[in-house]
DNA sequence: CGGACAATTGATCTACCTCAAAATTGGTGG
DNA sequence: CCACCAATTTTGAGGTAGATCAATTGTCCG
């Protein structure tokens, strides 16, 4: 996957220039609201981190964001589109590590790390706020209660990397698939994305595959099986829930891990 | 597992009072060491993290430390002993996502996550110095490099657990045991527990199964293989390395995300 | 010396993989 | 609007890495 990236000015970042007042806009800013969901921020706090967004760019679907290897010089806050971590093993194994979607700041971790250890891709087309490291370090120089919430939002990244490592190891692949769908729900839904059960989840059975240590074909079979049982309806990328609390039981999911 | 807690005196709390000058103390405090391993720090802040440490815990083998929905007040770091984060799963699975060693925070995200979602349990007889959440909270308040760094030493840990996921959901079990004798050897000789290849583990094969997501009968097959062919020579919780290339490759071992 | 726990061995089983082909689907350009 | 291409999904038929179950042996320790 080799980057396509572009940029728009500052002020056009959240497409609401012209149609919105400033306090608008910091309501809508993504970052804003998924780090008010973890946590309360003054005025000040608000506006900093509106600050820190300087601009947009645009990765195409398929391409990397940042690739195992690089020292980027900024992190990508997600405004739209759904992105994935993985690392690539010899003979062509991929690992997925995470999903990530549209308010999370897909590698904040690259602003305390050296290097990355594993890359970041766009699944879909993603539009990301570019958010300079510089700008973190000013922040975390000057402000200690937004640093401790951009520092809890990778604890709870870790949280998730823990609970799939318990499915990858410990689970059958039914509750591997079921969990990994209540997840997704559940995360898509705090950001408004999903509603009623009803979602769009943009990825294919192989990428589904990656992210449980399965093949696309058992993949494939399991969600047939989930159909079949009437527990979900999923046609491409839409995923209907039809029996949550059945889902939930399959997939042994207890989401406190999401810390929400 | 259930806790025995007990506690010493702060003056005690390294076990070097009378013995050395307060300069050497703060030389020997394994938090200062740890983290001078990925930063370095200044007069100011090493006094600042010595003092965070208010007096020690004794847990004994096979005791929980946290436990999963705990809130602890503080956090622990180890001054001794082997401990391990593990997630139970219904019908006795257990997932092991990280094993922690000396000079390791093993908890700290309990500083800022609400609740614990998944229980850390001495392996080995442990020595915690603890340090008060509060103390946490003046240090991310005042001492913004220090901060970073602590964040640092988190975003490591995930990025070990990331490896494991890796591990588990792609790699042969050969190569997974092959790639935590790898993981626990460098660490181990960061901290001056291991030279020349060599190191106690003080783990079972079942706790290695849990970890890999193996049973423990084929831990020992595998291990049985690895001793067939030469690359190691362990006799219950000692390692010797033999062949430390060759362990590596079994492994797939590639130490970048250790970051070092 | 006995009791508990850990390592080892053997035999059998199965969940998931591999390989390969066919059927769908979505997007694209004419 | 349709034909066509490439990417996905689906199906089928074996194959195998690692699980399961059940002893047996070895080790540590009070």
């Amino acid at each position: 996957m080799a980057e396509i990236p572009s940029s728009s000015s500052r002020a056009a970042v959240l497409g609401l220039v012209g149609h919105s007042s400033p306090g608008d806009r910091l309501e809508t800013n993504p970052l804003i609201r998924s780090l008010e969901r973890i946590g309360s921020l003054s005025d000040v706090e608000r506006y900093v981190l509106d600050a820190a967004i300087m601009h947009t760019r645009q990765v195409r679907a398929g391409q990397d964001i940042v690739r195992e290897g690089d020292r980027p010089p900024e992190c990508g806050l997600i405004l739209d589109g759904f992105a994935c971590r993985y690392k690539l093993l010899s003979a062509g194994r991929r690992q997925i590590m995470a999903f990530h979607i549209v308010g999370d700041i897909c590698d904040l971790h690259s602003f305390l790390l050296d290097e990355m250890d594993h890359s970041i891709g766009a699944v879909t087309a993603c539009t990301l706020g570019v958010i300079p490291h510089q700008a973190l370090r000013t922040i975390t120089d000057r402000h200690p209660r937004l640093t401790r919430l951009l520092w809890r939002s990778t604890l709870i990244d870790a949280a998730m990397f823990r609970e799939w490592m318990a499915g990858i190891g410990r689970r059958s692949a039914l509750a591997r698939v079921a969990h990994l769908l209540c997840e997704v729900l559940v995360r898509l839904e705090a950001v408004g994305l999903a509603r009623d059960g009803v979602c769009e989840i943009p990825v294919t059975q192989t990428d589904i595959g990656d992210a449980l240590g399965l093949t696309n074909v058992h993949v494939n079979r399991v969600l047939q099986q989930l159909r079949g049982q009437g527990v979900i309806t999923s046609r491409q990328s839409t995923l209907v829930v039809n029996e949550w609390e059945r889902l939930k039981q399959l997939g042994e999911f207890v989401p406190n891990y999401l810390h929400l």
